[in-house]
Parts: C-alpha cells; structure tokens; sequence
DNA sequence: TGTACATCAGTGAACGCGCGTTCACTGATGTAC
DNA sequence: TGTACATCAGTGAACGCGCGTTCACTGATGTAC
C-alpha cells in the first residue's frame, strides 16, 4: 500500500518549510518566488503543490515555524535576566544583522507580514503573543503587567533596531545602532516600567 | 523655445512623486507595479521614463522625500519634551497605524529598505540619519551623546510598535501594542540612558 | 529469488497575467509672422 | 487676429521575462505472488 515509507513526504514538506524560512527571510515574501523556493529544497515548481494549497499557505507555514522555533530559543533559556541579557546581546549582533536568512522573522518580515492576508496575520498574531509571553516571564515574574509591558517594550525595540541597523548603509552607524540598542535594551531590562512612575529596579 | 510653463513637467514629477509616497507605503516596494504607480498620478506607465531612470530611481526619490516631510514636521516642533511627547502620541495613535499610506515611510518600508540597492540604503541613512538628530535635539541640549542613544532607542521603539500592531490581526492586542508603547516611549524619554547608569532627567 | 504491478512524489511544459522597460506616435501647447 | 509651425509631455502597444498555478506524465518505490 505505502509505497515510500510513512514518513518520506512529511521530510520532504519540513524540507521545504526549512529553507524557505530562510530565503523568505533573505528576500523578503513578494521577493521569493514558489520555484526559487522549491529550487532551494532541491525540487521543481511543480511538486510545490502536492505539498501546500497555495504560496500564501506555504507562507503561514513559515512564519508559524520561524516564530516557533523563536519561541523555543526562548523557553530554552534558563529563568532570569542573565539568560536574556545573552539572548539581548546575541539579537543585537553583527552576527544576526548580516544573517537575515538564519534570524528573527520579525526582523526580516514585519512590515510585510503586516500587509499580508488575514490568515498569516492571525498566523503571526498567535506566535508573537507566545514569545512576548516568555519574555515576559522572564523580566519580573511577581508583575505580570509591568513585564509584559516591558516586554512588549524591549521586543518592538530589538526588531526596528535590527532592521534599521541592516537599512544603513554606513557601518559604522550600522554598529553604533547596534550598540546603542544593547545599552537602551538592558537599561530597560533593568527598570520596567510602572505606569507612569519611574521604577528604579534591580 | 518653450511649450509647457516651465514648472509644468516639475510639477508632474512631484505628484508622482506624492502619490508614490502613498501607494508604496501601502501596497510596499515589490508589491506596487509602475504601471499602478503611474495611474495613481492620472497618467499611463509609457510617461514614466520621462521623469525616472528606472523603478529604483523612483523609490530612492520616494525615500528621499519621505523622509524629508518626516525631518520637517520634526523640525516644526516647538523645541522641548511636550512637543516631542505630542508627535510620540500621534505616531503610535491608531489613526496612524490605519493608515499607513499617509504614515511613517520607515514603519511601513524598513526591513524592505534593508533588502533594497546600495543606492536606497544610502538614501534611507541619510534622512534616517537628521530624523535621528531632531529627536535627539528634542530630549536633551546638553547631554548630546545620551540623547542621540535615547533618540535611537525612542525612534526604534515607535517604528516597531506600529509595524507590530499593524501586522497583529487581534483588535484588542494591537490597541494594547500601541498603548504599551506610549507608555514606553514617555517613560524612555523621562530617563535616557547615559550609559549603564540610571539618570532621572527633566 | 525474480518479475509484474500499483502507488504516488516529483517532473517539466504550459496557462494567463503583470512585471519593468522601450519606442513610434499623438496632440495640446505657445510662438512666429 | 489668424494660421502654420516646432516642441515635447504623455500615450499605448509591444518587448522578454518571471510570476503563481495546473496538469499529463515519469519513474523510483515496496508489495504480491
């Protein structure tokens, strides 16, 4: 009955969706089309379509994959602020900057992913609520709403500098960007917000 | 000698260049065809070459122009925090992230700027780079190197916040994005950072 | 063990369409006399 | 004032190309006997 075996063609999609997270990241959505991407899986244009419905489809895919694997990078870390001051520090890379394929989606996509369809909005909507959750929980476990504030805070703070930093065609203000995020990035782990008030915290 | 008045082809190349402005930012750099382009200003893709290079030449004006109306409304700012304060509440106010076409070319373009010629990117530094300087002029005259660090980290935040809150497809979620990141933002320009030491500044 | 077979993942050509760009042209304009 | 003219901004059809998608097919596979 089988002819290959059970699990030949669920490697094969995983294939598919692994290295499309990285070109999509590269050259953004509008930017890949569905045989350079199959091409990427060692496949043709062809068989893209026993895989998904359609390249809005394969997309939702990617970008539930890339934020969950994210999500995972964060549940990975041992609780505290140490373990996401490292996390903080390996985002703001030159490393990640000059990357894009093996990074944050939301650094390479958000914009994008804000003019797509309603389905990979509600796709990413779901992924980034888990991972404001984590960072979240590890800022200030006793004040939930001044955390997920400060995480909501920190987040936004990480992607637009990371996107800005790979805008710049200067080097040299590409790194002080960087730099600077690192300072405003532990800064604001370091003092949450509080409403209005000022909190210092440590 | 002369048809037209002598402004009369200028004038054209301004509204293309407006209307550009708009649909860019809405529909994005790949997803916004010259022949759509050209219709937006009343005319037919055949003029286009008349008053750009190529697409690129376009988008780097677009840019360019963007990011100048962005400078000017900064520059008209009253000097000081309040007036800083006014355009931070505007920039994450729900009216600007429903409407993108007349809203913050870097909220709707970044990352696809990161993935543009060397020709835009350095267009982008260039305006990113005075926007960069006003902010920094607003939050604080005698202390420039934390101001410019906290006018990165403030610029960073609001460009981000929006995209996210664009891209979120929760109503209540992308309110409360938007209303963490006024509370951020006027808590960030309260305290900029001067290195890793807590400065509560006024 | 060897052969015939049914399965189905993947191929590659083709579909209509819109892309960025080119170009021969049209026709409204202000000028010359 | 009226007509012939030179200018040139804008037209619209066409170029080759890559897009997302479809489909008749191929050929490697494990099974049956």
């Amino acid at each position: 009955m089988v002819r290959y075996d059970a699990e030949h063609k669920a490697t094969t999609r995983r294939r598919i969706v692994e290295r499309a997270g990285r070109r999509l990241k590269c050259g953004g959505i509008d930017g890949s089309g569905v045989a350079a991407l199959m091409s990427d899986a060692g496949l043709t244009n062809g068989a893209f379509y026993a895989h998904f419905a359609s390249k809005d489809d394969l997309v939702a895919t990617v970008v539930a994959d890339q934020l969950d694997i994210q999500a995972k990078t964060l549940t990975a870390l041992p609780p505290g602020r140490p373990a996401l001051e490292a996390f903080v520090r390996a985002y703001l890379s030159p490393e990640h900057r000059d990357d894009p394929g093996a990074g944050c989606p939301s650094a390479a996509l958000l914009d994008e992913i804000g003019r797509s369809s309603e389905a990979i909005r509600g796709i990413y909507t779901d992924g980034a609520r888990r991972i404001i959750d984590h960072i979240a929980a590890h800022l200030d476990a006793h004040n939930p709403l001044a955390a997920r504030k400060a995480a909501l805070g920190l987040y936004t703070m990480l992607v637009a500098t990371v996107q800005l930093a790979r805008a710049v065609s200067d080097p040299d203000l590409s790194n002080e960007i960087l730099q600077s995020g690192v300072d405003n990035a532990l800064h604001m782990m370091a003092a949450p917000t509080e409403g209005l008030s000022r909190a210092p915290a440590v």
